[in-house]
RNA sequence: GUCUCCGUAGUUUAAUGGAUAGAACAUUGGGUUCCGGACCCAAAGGUUGGAGGUUCGAAUCCUCUCGGAGACGCCA
């Protein structure tokens, strides 16, 4: 299944990997003149194991059925020619896009030192000192620590320059918590959302809230209730601080949820208020957009004027408590959404979209619901408006799409939520398709895994959940005490700063470092580490950077890094050649986690980065080099400096395209 | 029952059909007169749930099977 990252991104890959492509294409038809159609042939890897060099091929054990050869003959020859396109500095030249006349053109041995042929028939390459060192000076060129990017010249790709993205996570209900699973979703979704904008993208965040529906009416019954007992009046709750009136809200829903199933005279009374905050959320919509309803639930129920009245005031203050909350969380956790969704409001227009299609083969009516027979394209059959005579969640989703574009004329909009929706989606995209097939081709759902706690699943309706909040302050508490140890100078106020930090970018990481389709076992007392293959790992590495930067002066030298990177000598000891060696990869895990939107592909790249980063500096002296007389010792020093400046550039901007922010020091 | 997704060291997991299945945590042992020890090095730990098949080559693709999760008309 292609979309519309995958179309862009197709055939374009960074250009090193062109480069590589060109030479081995080369290498082929030097040796090979019979064989035709080389280009598409050309696969290129990493070989997992380093010592087999940076790139390999396999096109020697693809061609030698072919040729009727031994692969390893053909892997031979092969790479005996780009051998001597190395020594002889051969030029090589490919065109830089399929549809342009461009051409590029370079010397063989700018990129690479070194070719072997190993067995069973594999051509493996190996990148020049030069090569990795120019790679390092094009990195550090770019700025890319200026965040956000200024221009285009502080971004590694611009292949998405100028397209529309819409996307949709988080999705929070009001009324109830914002549990781990919506900080997953968040973090998800936010990181995807960096990774669109830095290859270009304008991307606008939407945020879809359930704000009517069987658990609002649950809430405000519970709310109802309480409010009862403790014979108070919703307004004096108005001044107790917002955690309180979360927690309240909370309590509520509980409390309703439970009355719902056990208690047949509190089931009727639900239902009635599910209907009257339906009504209660149309006089909202009115008031706030000036929004004439479509559907008349009057004509459902009677209402009398004092009960609405009520409802609709404890609706009201509810809705407005849990959003601002999560305005709160989104602010602590780095997400600004650009337009806001009410279920309520876009119901609406999907009762209207359903109704409007009824009868022209796309919705029917089947025992008194409508519902799309989604057995006609192999899928399930789902209602979309329900006895009652209200929408549900999927006549809702129907109303969004169409509301979306109208706000913007996005090229792609993207659903991120839970897995446990992908059929349900299936679903919805075949009545889109129906109904706006322009919308639907522009749409794509990916569904992520479920954070379930190590008992089983996480279920609100139990009150087996953690609460994202929860989830941040324990994180805070423990690194404070692992802190606590080493003392420190800190200000009151950095020290909080960096703890939050420190506590959002664990959880964040240990989210993100996991593929998407993955369940998640979450135990909030294990899974959040702070070494190893870690988001404050990642930060420390950081300011490890930071702090030798400040110690060398940098300012007075920075001019002379740059003139010295181009004439400087190409002798690198093994840990500076294997970090540049990861370095370099950055390009192609940015290309490789956007086009698949896999944020855990920049959490390997980062890892590796920050591991063998350290790895180098326990091992040599950035500003105190041993044993060299004082020109060469300086030249070192500068080095270093280029190639520590280089790794915390490239870590605050994977961290950043992660969601996750940088501090100085920690 | 039907459909979808997933099974990889004790745990959490990586691996566009490639080479000796790579890490982190935990375990055991070691390191720093020097730029930040939230650091670094080493050891041990695997029949990729199982059985067939396709392929020069399978954790990956196909079939069967066992186990887990989710969806399957009026919740979201």
């Amino acid at each position: 299944m292609s979309n519309f990252v995958e179309e862009k991104f197709s055939g374009k890959a960074p250009i090193l990997i062109k480069k590589i492509k060109a030479v081995i294409k080369s290498g082929v038809s030097a040796s090979f003149p019979e064989v035709q159609d080389t280009e598409n042939l050309i696969n290129i890897e990493h070989p997992s194991n380093k010592n087999y060099g940076d790139y390999s091929t396999n096109i020697a054990l693809i061609l030698a059925g072919k040729l009727k050869m031994n692969p390893i003959d053909v892997a031979k020859k092969i790479s005996r020619k780009i051998g001597e396109y190395i020594i002889s500095g051969q030029t090589i030249s490919f065109l830089s896009d399929s549809n342009s006349k461009d051409k590029v053109m370079f010397k063989a041995d700018d990129i690479l030192e070194n070719v072997k042929s190993e067995l069973p028939g594999f051509v493996n390459m190996y990148l020049s000192n030069k090569c990795l060192i120019s790679q390092m000076t094009r990195l550090l060129k770019m700025d890319l620590s200026l965040i956000p990017a200024k221009s285009e010249k502080n971004k590694l790709n611009t292949l998405l320059q100028g397209s529309k993205i819409m996307t949709e996570f988080t999705d929070p209900n009001p009324f109830k918590d914002f549990h781990i699973g919506h900080l997953y979703s968040n973090s998800v979704g936010e990181s995807i959302c960096r990774l669109l904008e830095e290859f270009g993208a304008v991307v606008k965040r939407a945020n879809y809230f359930g704000d009517v529906g069987m658990h609002v009416a649950k809430s405000v019954w519970g709310m109802r209730k309480k409010i009862e007992n403790q014979k108070s009046i919703i307004e004096n709750l108005e001044k107790s601080p917002l955690k309180k009136r979360v927690e309240f809200l909370q309590d509520s829903y509980a409390t309703g949820a439970k009355s719902y199933e056990k208690d047949e005279k509190a089931k009727e009374e639900i239902t009635r208020i599910n209907y009257l905050i339906y009504m209660s959320a149309q006089e909202l919509m009115k008031k706030k957009h000036n929004l004439t309803p479509e559907v008349d639930y009057g004509k459902y129920i009677d209402v009398q004027e004092e009960e609405i009245n009520e409802i609709s005031r404890l609706f009201i203050y509810g809705r407005e408590w849990s959003l601002s909350y999560f305005e709160t969380i989104y602010g602590r956790l780095g997400t600004k959404f650009d337009y806001y969704y009410p279920e309520s409001e876009v119901g609406e227009k999907g009762v209207k979209i359903v109704r409007d299609n009824l009868g022209k083969g796309v919705f029917e009516e089947s025992e008194g619901a409508i519902v799309f027979r989604g057995d006609k394209f192999g899928l399930h059959t789902r209602v979309f408006i329900n006895k009652l005579g209200l929408p549900t969640y999927e006549a809702k989703e129907l109303g969004l799409a169409p509301a979306k574009f109208k706000q913007f004329h996005y090229d792609f909009s993207l659903i991120i939520t839970g897995k446990e929706i992908d059929e349900y989606f299936r679903v919805l995209l075949a009545a889109l398709k129906q109904i706006h097939p322009e919308l639907a081709e522009k749409t794509l759902h990916l569904g992520h895994g479920m954070v379930r706690l190590p008992e089983g699943k996480m279920s609100s309706r139990t009150g087996e959940i953690v609460s994202g909040i929860e989830l941040i302050e324990t994180v805070k508490k423990k690194i404070r005490d692992k802190i606590e140890k080493s003392p420190s100078d800190y200000s009151k106020s950095e020290y909080e700063n960096v703890m939050e930090k420190a506590a959002i970018a664990a959880i964040k990481y240990s989210f993100l470092k996991v593929g998407l389709p993955g369940d998640i076992v979450f135990d909030p007392d294990k899974s959040v580490s702070f070494e190893g293959d870690s988001g404050p790992y990642l930060l420390y590495t950081y300011a490890r950077c930071r702090s030798v930067m400040k110690k060398s002066n940098l300012q007075k030298q920075s001019k002379s890094i740059r003139d010295l990177l181009t004439a400087l000598g190409v002798t690198l000891n093994n840990e500076e050649r294997e970090l540049l060696r990861t370095i370099y990869l950055f390009d192609e895990a940015l290309y490789e986690g956007t086009r698949n939107f896999a944020p855990s592909i920049i959490c390997s790249f980062l890892f590796e980065t920050a591991k063998n980063f350290n790895l180098f500096y326990q091992k040599h002296s950035i500003l105190k080099p041993a044993g060299q007389d004082s020109i060469r010792q300086k030249e070192t020093i500068l080095f270093r400096l280029a190639l520590t400046e280089t790794v915390g550039a490239v870590l605050k901007k994977g961290l950043y395209l992660l969601g996750i922010e940088t501090t100085e020091r920690m």
